[in-house]
DNA sequence: CACTAAAACGGAGGCGCCTCCGTTTATTAG
DNA sequence: CTAATAAACGGAGGCGCCTCCGTTTTAGTG
């Protein structure tokens, strides 16, 4: 049987990129993502390119259409939000890790209200981003839930399902003013009501 | 009382347009009617005011955005359209009248299905423009059905309503490529089922 | 290390968008 | 008819989009 190439960091699906090329690639992703949160969706995507360091070309080379770049920009901090699920799980108690990340949750999604409009355009009309993406998240949820079942420090009759339905008003709610208030008083209470009722209840 | 300043042919509503103003907007939406048919929505704005002979402040400042354009357009089509009613009515016996209009309402809906998507974008977001003009067919539709049972031609028992239920088939149907010929069956369908019973019936 | 083919780069150039403002024209008052 | 003024005109200019292709870089190979 062959030897499978190693896995790498990015979208590394059929031919391993030139170091160079895998080098612009990233870059771009990283400097879009900030000149979008910047400057909103229709950001240049000259100006995008020149930050990058790299000339226009490139830049529609590796991201045919602002779509794709938009997209990529996306599974990236999907991608960041989930991984810090891991590192919370270490470096601090279960429960706390699972309330710190809801909180970068919905601080997450705060940067998105802007877009939101083309973002669910998009989302819509590329279904395989919506499941790929919406899958992690529900994973990274899983793991920290799981955990903190397991060691006693939230309730046992819940499951990850059970929180993300609950995390699922803040996703859809109205875009009022005290939106990001209010999102973190619901973490807040769901938490306490999490912990109620743990094995390891003093 | 004050006298009311007579009704203007186009978008008379506040104040009366200098002529020169009134020609080249008509000249701009006449020839943004047939620069779109050719190159789709998406065509250049700047060849519309090439082609009409008239610099590109000139469009700018008559329609601020492409979708003012567009519909503009969809409005005088609409109307031309429906002012069709009037005349056949004329030069017709009345059912004869009916069927050639609703011909007619096929081969307009045709020149739109490449359109659609954006179309019903805008309508979506513009809901004034969707009343005005579905407003304005019915209407249209109703004047000739009326004739047409009122004098026999067409059998007594139905309305206008009826008869835009039985179109709104052709306006909903899927793109197929023989679009146009079930298109028109259907309408010939549809004379014989009215002319049936009629009273003057032979 | 040298060489080469393939891969990637990058920016000039052509086009379209849209704004801004100096010039022209229609209209109204005298 | 003339003058005055408000309205309308139009295109230059600045910017962004996107393609195309000559130049540069990388990753193998001897």
């Amino acid at each position: 049987m062959a030897v499978e190439p190693p896995i790498e960091q990015k979208a590394a699906e059929a031919k391993p990129l030139r170091a160079d090329a895998q080098r612009n690639r990233d870059r771009l992703a990283e400097v879009a993502g900030a000149v979008f949160a910047e400057h909103g969706i229709d950001a240049s995507l000259e100006e995008i390119a020149r930050r990058a360091g790299v000339g226009i070309g490139t830049l529609y080379r590796h991201f045919p259409t602002r779509e794709h770049l938009v997209e990529m920009v996306y599974r990236r901090e999907v991608e960041a939000l989930c991984a810090a699920a891991g590192e919370l799980a270490q470096k601090h108690p279960s429960d706390v890790a699972l309330e710190e990340w809801m909180r970068r949750f919905v601080d997450y999604i705060a940067t998105k209200r802007g877009l939101a409009t083309s973002l669910r355009v998009l989302l819509n009309t590329n279904s395989t981003l919506f499941s790929d993406t919406s899958g992690r998240v529900s994973q990274a949820l899983r793991q920290l839930v799981e955990a903190a079942v397991a060691d006693g420090t939230i309730r046992g009759d819940v499951d990850a399902s059970d929180v993300l339905h609950a995390l699922g008003g803040i996703y859809s709610a109205p875009d009022t003013k005290d939106w990001r208030d209010r999102s973190r008083r619901l973490v807040s209470l769901l938490m306490d009501g999490l912990r109620f009722g743990a094995a390891k209840a003093r």
